[in-house]
DNA sequence: ACTCACCGTGGATACGTTTTCATGCATCTC
DNA sequence: GAGATGCATGAAAACGTATCCACGGTGAGT
C-alpha cells in the first residue's frame, strides 16, 4: 500500500513536481495545466504528504497545547477553543497532559521539541525557567489561562527591556512569552466585594498549586481584612484538596465565607461542608472559581465566577497562529460573577 | 537558529552519521564510540528530528484521538487514559474534536492522513463507511466506546471472512475494526432490573445521537414491558437534549423512572425535572449514564451507571501501539452500577 | 526585425533521518 | 599460515516536499 505521491500527480498529468507543488501551493501557474493538475489529484485521491513539507521547510505545523488536566472542565473547554481555532486554520493539535507536574511539563516540551513543533499554546505549570529551552529552539510559546511563577530575577538582565513597556495591560508584564489570561484580579475582587456586601468578614480563600495571581487579587481586595490563616492552598490531588479544606473549615469554626480557587477545591469544600455539618448558605457562603455543569445542578446552586474557558483557548491559538505580526503583549477576558444560591448574609 | 542535527554530532564525535544513528537508536557500535558519540550528543543537546525519521520510515510515530467533545467529563477521562499510555510510549498525541459530526470527523481523518499519522483512536461518529479511506491507507484504527452504526450489507461480499470468527466477545463483532467498549448491554440491563426491583413498570429512555448498543440493550433488557413511545433520542446539542427531555415528560405524565444515556442527558432531565415540579426520586427515578463529578454533589445525588473512562483510553492506547502482534478483536470493560439517592419505589 | 522582459515550466537540490551495502580490520578455524 | 567469519564503520540512497535556477517561448517596445 504505497502512498501517492507529488510524483505520481506529476507523471499522471504529464507536468514536473514543481509545478503540481506550485498549483497546490497557490503558486503561479497556467490556467490550462492548473486545471488537469487539478483534475489528476483529485482523481488520484492525492493528499500532500505533511512530514515530507514539514521537513522541506524546517518546521513542523501543528500547534502543541499544554494543560495541567483534560478532566477539569475549563481545560476541557479551553482545548475545545483551540482546536476550534486550530481546526479553521487546518493545523493539527498535539495535546499533552501536565497533571500540574513540572517534571512532565519540562518533558513534554522536549517532546513537542522533537516534534518540531514549533507553536505552543500552554498553561504554565513550573517555573518561567523551565520554558527556556523552548523559546530558545524558537517556539512561539503563549501561555493561558494562567502565567508562570515569578521567576527571582535572575543574572541576565533582561529587566530594562522589559521594563519598557512593562505598563501595559496585564497584571504581570515580566515575562517576555504572551499570554491570555482571564481578569482573575477583577473576577476575584468582584466576589470578595460580594461577600463583603453580604456582611461576612471572615471570608476564607482555597487555592490549588500555582495560581499565585488569585491569592494575590484574594489578599488586595481583602484588604486590611486579609487573614494569612485563612488562606490556605492544597496540592493537585483530590485528597490534599479535601484534606486542606477538612482542615480549613475544622480548624477555623469563624469562617462565614469561602472563595474556591477551582471546581476541584469548589467540590471538595461542598462535600466537606457537608461532612460537617455544615449547610451552605446557611452556615457557610461559598463563591467557587469556574463555571462547570454541575454547579447549577448542585444543592444549593453555586455562585460561581466564570471564566471564559472556550475563548481563552481560541484567542490563545489565534495569538499563536498569527504571531508573525503584531507581536501583542497579552490578553486579558473579562470573568463574570454568576449569582446562584451558595451565598447567604452572615449568620 | 539551526537546529543541531545528526551531521554536527557526527562531525563532533569525529564518526559518520551512520553510527550516530546506530548508537542512538540501540544499534551495534564499539563500546568506545557509543560513549563518545552520547557524550557528544548531550553536549550538544541533541534531539533526533522526528520529521527526519518519520519520512525516512515512511509513518509518523504518535496516534490520533478523536473523540466527540473534550467538554464532556467521560471523553476528558478517556482522553487522558490515551494520553497516560502514549506518554509512557513516549508517543505524541494528536487530538481532534468531531463534535458528534459524521462530515466534521471526515475531515478530521483527512487531517490525520495528511499528517501520516497511522494509528488511531476514536469514539466513531459517522458510519463505518467514514473509516474505508483510514483503514485502506493502511491505518492501525482501534474504537472506543462506540461503534459504527451498522453499515447496511455493502456489495463487496466480506461477510464470510467475518462471519469465520465472528462468535467472539463483543455484540457486534460485524467490524473488522477492533473496539474496546463498556458493557453497556450489563450496564442497562442492571439498571433496568433494580429500577424493576423498585417496582417501576413505565421506565423510559432518554438517548443521545448514535449510542444504537444501548438503546438496543434496554430495549432487551424492558422486554415485553418496552414501550417504544418512552425510548425517545435528542440531538446533540444541549438544547435538543433539553427539549427532548422536556418533550418526554411532559407529554408522558405517566414515567415514573428514566434512564438517560449520558450526562448531558442527566443533566437535561434533572433540570426538566425540577421545571415541571418532579421531584426526584419522589415523582420521578433516574438514572444516568456515566458518573461524573456532579453526579455526587447534585440535589439528590445521582445514582449512575459508571464507565471507566480512564481506563477505556488507556486499553484502547495499548491496543493500538501494540496492534503488530496478536490482533485482538475487541476488548469488554464492565460498568458498575452506583447507588446514590436517585431512585425511588413507584410512587 | 531585434532585443528585452516576462511568464510558465521542469530539473535539481536540500531538509534530517534510517538502512543497506561495501570495506577494512581483527579474530577464529582447519 | 591462509582462508573464512565476524564486527565496527562510513558512504550513499531514499523518503516527499518546496524552492532556486535555468531554459524556452511569447509579447511588447524601440
Amino acid at each position: 500500500m504505497k502512498r501517492t505521491t507529488i510524483k505520481d500527480v506529476a507523471e499522471a498529468a504529464g507536468v514536473g513536481v514543481a509545478t503540481v507543488s506550485r498549483v497546490l501551493s497557490g503558486g503561479s501557474a497556467s490556467q490550462e495545466t492548473r486545471e488537469r493538475v487539478l483534475a489528476v489529484a483529485a482523481h488520484l485521491d492525492y493528499r500532500p504528504s505533511a512530514v515530507g513539507r514539514n521537513l522541506r521547510q524546517q518546521r513542523a505545523g501543528g500547534i502543541g497545547l499544554l494543560v495541567p488536566d483534560l478532566t477539569d472542565t475549563l481545560y476541557g473547554r479551553l482545548a475545545e477553543g483551540v482546536l476550534a481555532c486550530a481546526r479553521s486554520a487546518g493545523e493539527p493539535v498535539v495535546v499533552g497532559s501536565t497533571g500540574d507536574d513540572p517534571e512532565l511539563e519540562a518533558e513534554l516540551i522536549g517532546m513537542l521539541l522533537e516534534q518540531s513543533v514549533d507553536r505552543v499554546i500552554a498553561v504554565p505549570s513550573g517555573d518561567a525557567e523551565a520554558w527556556g529551552p523552548a523559546i530558545r529552539a524558537g517556539m512561539t510559546v503563549v501561555f493561558v489561562g494562567e502565567q508562570p511563577q515569578e521567576d527571582e530575577p535572575s543574572d541576565e538582565p533582561l529587566d530594562d527591556l522589559l521594563m519598557l513597556d512593562g505598563l501595559r495591560t496585564p497584571p504581570r508584564p515580566d515575562s517576555a512569552i504572551p499570554a491570555v489570561l482571564a481578569d482573575d484580579r477583577s473576577g476575584v475582587r468582584t466576589a470578595v466585594q460580594y461577600l463583603k456586601g453580604l456582611g461576612h468578614r471572615r471570608i476564607a480563600y482555597l487555592g490549588g498549586p500555582g495560581r499565585a495571581r488569585r491569592v494575590a487579587a484574594f489578599r488586595e481586595a481583602m484588604g486590611t481584612l486579609a487573614d494569612e490563616e485563612l488562606i490556605v492552598s492544597a496540592g493537585g490531588s483530590r485528597d490534599s484538596a479535601y484534606a486542606a479544606a477538612s482542615g480549613l473549615l475544622q480548624s477555623r469554626g469563624d469562617v462565614t465565607a469561602l472563595v474556591a480557587g477551582g471546581s476541584a477545591l469548589g467540590e471538595a469544600a461542598v462535600l466537606t461542608a457537608r461532612e460537617l455539618g455544615l449547610r451552605i448558605p446557611g452556615d457557610l457562603s461559598l463563591v467557587m472559581y469556574d463555571d462547570v455543569p454541575w454547579a447549577e445542578l448542585c444543592s444549593p446552586p453555586l455562585t460561581v465566577i466564570a471564566q471564559p474557558g472556550q475563548d481563552l483557548g481560541y484567542r490563545a491559538a489565534e495569538l499563536v497562529l498569527r504571531s508573525g505580526a503584531r507581536r501583542p503583549r497579552s490578553v486579558l477576558l473579562p470573568t463574570e460573577l454568576i449569582v446562584r444560591g451558595s451565598c447567604g448574609p452572615r449568620r
